[in-house]
Order: structure tokens, then sequence, then C-alpha cells
RNA sequence: GGGCCGGUAGCUCAGUUCGGCAGAGCGUCUGGCUUUUAACCAGACGGUCGGGGGUUCAAGUCCCUCCCGGCCCGCCA
């Protein structure tokens, strides 16, 4: 370290040192705070139509800091509430199955679910008729997506938080000082009047969550209620009019009282949350954890929302994506590695591109193994990796996105093993271990070939495709037949390719597309005399033949 | 209209706290591998750091201002 630099750091003793990876700065402000253990991180949402990858960022921002935290010796309890209380408010346009397909409103009883609207999601059946309610069935989803992804978090109904008794002292406390609870609700939401009460209760007629409540009953922890409509958007839901009396138990805080109050009932000490979050419900939020509930409010985190193939996700639009659906395309680690990135830039996911997120991850690993001069991406490397894969393993072998997309070309597993092994991938030192780790690869790779078509998306075609070739060319087929029945390498395949064509005098590319087109019934394809070293040796001779 | 966040190479992004040489990967191009045919290797090209102004010996970084995008400022979450 130069002089300079030690009269700088001498100058500002104070300041930290700074961090490579965001969660451990996060976990500083945690500590900084002296929490008690176990220290309580949150995510929470609402249950939708269809848990997709933009929900986990609630929960991979959050296992990330959990995961630095107990690295430093800390108990920590990551939990993540479904805040299931809320009333259904309109029809999502896409649902998710409970293998996590995306399907639509179409294929399930619209009908039972529009007799539904403002009513709590636990109150819901579940539209695909296996799981208790609308919000058990979503929260199972999110909860299957999390163990597939490693993430050891805790799943909370909010409902069962209020059922339980665990959100009375919040909820006495709060209609206890109604008067206060408007007045700081007041400087955030101009709708506050003084007819306001910070509670909802659910209607005992009609099941379906009311804003009008007409009194408060502190002794006997009651409150009096009228059933309204509910306004949503320009829609209304109707109310039954009833008039009745419900316990605290027996509804819900409005959000900007319930958020805090899970706070202060759980006890966080970090939650991170969307952008949409950062200017409204943050604020009250804080501002009513203080002065309201007394307590101190959680360390918060805004994290930007990602894009999907250049637009925003949307259910409705169909822009989603789930996790099973990316884990088909993605090892788990690579997915993980997308959440360690740093989350307040906004960043795309573009699945024609996955290859670049993989080489990007791949460049990761090695930069934590010391094998890329990059000091910046080094020391991220060196604090993120061992919480984005499950076992640190130096021997384990990445075939680059690209190339396990030309092995998925072939199903032959022993095929697949013997071109990576040609490329140099693999050697009679790798274990076997990290050769079926590798290949898993090739699998995911060839599922992103088809699911976008794109220029890897070729199969060896099992049957002689119909393709037309003039005499020239085919006496140059023959001729190559020969030569591979004879027994020739890859390379050497390839090489003769082009003295084929030459002394047939034929373009070397009208000779290559009629093997592209004979083998993989494409004009084009990968580098095809070192495939077809791969192959069959009978099997490129009869195709070669057009025999069979 | 006000506020918050973001805008760095064709693409994806580091670097912005705390001012110190404009960076990486991929792509592209060129060359190499006996070879125009998507895997491998080498090299090159590639920049108004959104625009403008200011502070400074020095600005992607700090200040002011404007532009663009997302979000929030009704309800709801």
């Amino acid at each position: 370290m130069s002089e300079d630099r030690e009269t700088q750091d001498a100058d500002d003793a104070s300041a930290e040192p700074k961090r490579a990876f965001w969660a451990d700065e996060v976990a500083d402000e945690i500590e900084a705070r002296d929490p008690e253990d176990p220290i309580v991180i949150k995510g929470g949402v609402s249950p939708s139509g269809v848990a997709h990858l933009g929900n986990f960022n609630e929960i991979m921002r959050g296992y990330f800091v959990a995961a630095v935290l107990r690295e430093r010796g800390h108990e920590v309890r990551q939990v993540f509430t479904s805040d299931d209380r809320d009333p259904l408010r309109k029809l999502p346009r896409k649902l998710a199955d409970t293998d996590g397909n995306i399907v639509g409103l179409g294929d399930v009883d619209a009908g039972a679910l529009g007799r539904n609207l403002g009513r709590p999601y636990t109150d819901i059946p579940d539209p695909f008729g296996e799981s208790e309610s609308y919000a058990a069935h979503f929260a199972a989803l999110l909860k299957a997506d999390a163990d597939r992804l490693g993430v050891p978090v805790e799943m909370l109904s909010n409902t069962e938080l209020y059922e339980d008794g665990t959100f009375d002292e919040v909820v006495e406390h709060v209609l206890g000082h109604a008067d206060t609870a408007r007045e700081v609700l007041s400087e955030y939401q101009a709708k506050v009047d003084a007819d306001y009460v910070p509670f909802n209760p659910i209607c005992e007629e009609c099941g379906k969550i009311t804003e009008r409540v007409t009194s408060i009953d502190l002794e006997a922890g009651t409150v009096d209620y009228v059933c309204t409509d509910m306004t949503v958007g320009d829609e209304t839901i109707e109310g039954c009019g009833h008039e009745g009396t419900a316990t605290f138990r027996e509804g819900k805080l409005p959000w900007r009282f319930e958020w805090p109050g899970q706070w202060q009932v759980l006890g966080v000490d970090f939650e991170p949350f969307g952008k949409d979050h950062a200017e409204g419900s943050w604020p009250s939020g804080e501002d009513i954890a203080r002065n309201v509930l007394g307590i101190e409010p959680p360390v918060p985190m805004v994290y930007e929302w990602f894009t999907l193939n250049g637009e925003a996700l949307s259910s409705s639009q169909g822009n989603i994506v789930t996790v099973p659906e990316m884990l088909d395309l993605l090892e788990p680690e690579v997915l993980r590695y997308f959440f360690a990135l740093n989350p307040r830039k906004a960043r795309d996911l573009d699945i024609s591109r996955l290859d670049q997120l993989v080489d990007d991850f791949d460049r990761f690993e090695r930069a934590y193994f010391g094998d890329v001069d990059d000091e910046t991406l080094t020391a991220f490397a060196e604090r993120a990796y061992p919480f984005v894969v499950d076992e640190v393993r130096e021997d384990r072998v990445r075939l680059p996105y690209t190339f396990a997309a030309v092995l998925g070309m072939t199903d032959d597993r022993d095929l697949r093993i013997e071109m990576a092994r040609n490329e140099g991938y693999f050697d009679d030192d790798t274990p076997e271990w990290a050769i079926e780790e590798a290949l898993e690869r090739v699998d995911r790779a060839r599922a992103w070939a088809e699911r976008l078509d794109n220029e890897y998306n070729y199969r060896i075609q099992e049957d002689l495709p119909e393709v037309d070739v003039d005499d020239a060319v085919a006496a140059a087929l023959d001729e190559l037949a020969e030569f591979v029945a004879v027994g020739h390498d890859g390379e050497e395949i390839q090489g003769e390719m082009y003295e084929t064509a030459r002394r047939h005098d034929i373009e070397v590319g009208d000779f290559f597309e009629a093997g592209y087109l004979l083998f993989f019934d494409q004009p084009q394809g990968p580098r095809l005399g070192e495939f077809l070293g791969e192959l069959d040796t009978e099997f490129v001779v009869a195709r070669l033949r057009r025999e069979s």
C-alpha cells in the first residue's frame, strides 16, 4: 500500500471499507443494531395467480443476507409471509398449477373464483381442487420453488397469524390508539379522515373483507361493522349490507399497519422490498412502526425490478417465467447467481441470451478459484460464490452453454462425452461425478435450443430426410462415404470434405449443405466433419449413401 | 406537477459510497487451426460514461440543470 493511501485512510479512519458483496453491507447494517438472535429476515407477497420469478426477489435477496449472517455466527430465521388474508380483488388472467405450469383462467372454474371476489385468499377454494385454499395452493408453489433453489425459508400464513392470536397485541394497540394511527397515516394517505378505523373485519354473512367499522369495543375486543361495497379501480365489489360484530381475529389491519405489525410480532430485523414500496408503504411503515407501535423498523433494502426479454413482468400479458421453467434451462446455481447480482440495478433476463448469463456465471465461478484477472469480479466472487453453489468443488467441469447445446443435438450420452472429451473438457482424471454434473447442462441447453428454436436447435435425424442432390454432389457424397467407411477421425473427415468437394468441382458450401440436410434436415449446422466422426460409422456411411 | 431509482462499448454488465489511466465477457471483424460452414486459439475494431454547465491539478464518480425509462405520490398490496 502506498503512502498516499495510508494518509488517505488516516484522514478518514471512520470510513467503512467497501464491500464487494451487497449482502455484506446489509449484514453490517443489521449487526450495527445489535439484534438479538435469532435475527429475523422477512419477505412476503400477496397470493396472486402465478408465483413468478419476480416474486423470488423477496426470497433470494433475503437468502443471501441470511447466509452471510449465518457465516458470521448468527442464528438466522428467514420467514416469508403469504399475505393471504388480503381479499381477492380481481381475477388473475393466468394461474399456475401444482407443477408450476401456467394455465389460463379458462382452464379452471372461473365462475367459482368470480363469486369469491372480496374474500380473503384463505377462504377461497383452490381452483385446482388440491390444496386447502387458493392461498395454500399459491404458498405451496412458492415453497416448492424455494426448495428447488435450496433456500430454507419458513412460510407463514398471515391469516394464521390473525387466527392464532399472534396479531392480537398489535390489533389491540392500533385500535386502542386509533387517533394516533389516523394522525400518522394521514400524512401519507389523503383519504384518512376522522371516521377512518384501521381495521377491516370479515363479514360474517358474505365472507368479504369490509371497510366500514362503526364502533370499537376495546374491552370486549370487538368491532361493529357494516358490509359495504369495495371499490377496485373502476370496478365495484358489492357488500351485502350486513351489520355485525367481529373479534380482533376476524379481520385484518390495512396493509399500511399490517406490514409494521408483522415487523413487531415477528421481530423482523431485515426486509427487502420492491421499488413499488419504496415511496409508499416504506415511509409510512417506518413512521407507524416508530410512532404508533413504538418499535424500530427493520433494515430496509429496495430492490429494482428486472425485466423479462426486455419487457416488464406481466402475468396478464403472459410475460412471466417461473422457477421450474427456468430450471429446465439453467442449473439452480446460475439462477441463484442472477439474484446475487446488485439488487439496485434494473436488469434484463433475456431468455434468448441465456448463454450469456451462463457464461457470466462460469466466469464468476472461475474468478472464485482465482482464474480470472479481474479484481472487482474476484472480490465479489470470493464473497458471493460459496452462497451461490451448494458445495464448493474446485474440479467441477462446466461446458460452455452453447457447446452444451451442440452436444444436445444427439441423445447419445457416450457420444456427448466423447465430443466433450475431444474438445478437452474431460480427460482421464475427470471424476465421474464431474462428468455427470457437466452433462446436466446439456439437457438444459437442449431445452433452451428447442424453446427458442434457435441456431442450436438441430437434431440428428434418425430417418433419412428427403434430400435432392444433383449427380456431382451425389458422387461426392458416395466418395466421402468410402472415406468414412475406411475409418477416419472427425478432423480427417472435416478436411476430406473440402478435398472431395474440390475434386468434384462443386461448391464447398453446397456440399456441406447437402450433408447438413442429410443429417439434420436443415441447411446449416455444427462443424460437420468432426460431428460425423463421433457418430456410428455404419450409420454415417449409409446416410451419406442416402440408403437409410 | 413533486419524489425515489436507473441511464457506462452492438449486447449483458463491473467501476459511482471515499474524485486519480475508460474496463470485462459476449458479439462483430481479421487472422490461425491442411479447411468460407456457428465448438477451439490469437489479434483488432468498438465510448459524447444520457445532454449541458459548474467545482477541481484531475470528474463516469461531487454540485446545478435538462432529457429518457421504471416506480411512487388515489385505492389496494
